[in-house]
DNA sequence: CGCTTTTGACCCGCGC
DNA sequence: GCGCGGGTCAAAAGCG
């Protein structure tokens, strides 16, 4: 017990380190991603007659941008299938080997489509095989359908207790035959006018400190130090430094 | 019979 | 211009 507890703390301790890595990588951007709005903005004033050329210009050339997040989802190997179940219906329209990953990748559009623009690729991961990654790209303009997370509760003997669960992360149910799991959301926000928010700190936002207390319930669960460790390497090899 | 999944073909952007 | 690789299409097969 008290080698567990060693173990665990030594842990926890790893995984503090982790989230304050990821804090601090989050600010820089937001730093950044700031920066390049003030560039921008003054480049639009500064051009007086051609300012409008140059934002249309700027607009035609701009690839739309799309919110993109990922999940990871911790599965039984012997699963061979690719479903994420998020709450939402699925139509898988292609799969695919790609060249860095021997696992197939699957493409789903969300089944409300054309009306929902929604699409999701889930592929499992190179490091773990037990992971499935899923990416999901664009917003629901729909609520989710039967056995939408929102709609599971805490399963009593789940290693995973969180009290008062934020809405974002939900532990795995008996309908749910996936092992309860780490969820974050990556995401991407985009740099067009429309997905502008303002300047936000990460540790003002208002679910912060929920998410605080979660995570911290989490670490008693040691799926999740391979989640993490898998969604914190994303979060640094996919983002421009 | 209608809807979903599978899978090879096709398209398109990117790097060389 | 060409080849490569990721993403999408669409016909065929599967399934309830």
């Amino acid at each position: 017990m008290q080698e567990q507890l060693e173990r665990l703390s030594k842990e926890n301790e790893n995984i503090r380190f982790l989230l304050e890595l990821m804090t601090s990588k989050y600010k820089i951007l937001e730093e950044q991603l700031s920066k390049e709005k003030r560039v921008e903005q003054m480049g639009l004033f500064t051009e007086n007659g051609s300012a409008h050329e140059y934002s249309y210009k700027r607009a035609r050339t701009e690839v739309p941008v799309t919110k993109t997040s990922q999940i990871f989802v911790r599965t039984d190997l012997q699963d061979t299938g690719l479903l994420v179940k998020d709450g939402f219906q699925w139509r898988k329209y292609g799969q695919k080997v790609t060249k860095d990953n021997p696992s197939p990748r699957a493409y789903f559009r969300c089944s409300m489509a054309p009306g929902c623009p929604v699409k999701k690729k889930v592929q499992r991961s190179v490091e773990d095989e037990s992971v499935l990654v899923a990416t999901y790209e664009g917003e629901h303009n729909h609520g989710g359908g039967p056995g939408a997370f929102g709609e599971c509760s805490a399963s009593p003997d789940s290693s995973i207790k969180g009290g008062s669960m934020p809405n974002f992360i939900r532990p795995v149910t008996a309908n749910n035959p996936f092992r309860p799991t780490m969820t974050l959301d990556l995401t991407l926000s985009g740099s067009n006018q429309e997905s502008r928010r303002p300047s936000q700190s990460f540790m003002q936002d208002p679910n912060y400190n929920k998410i605080e207390d979660y995570v911290a319930s989490l670490t008693k669960d040691p799926n999740f130090t391979v989640a993490l460790a898998a969604a914190v390497a994303r979060s640094i090899t996919d983002r421009p430094a």
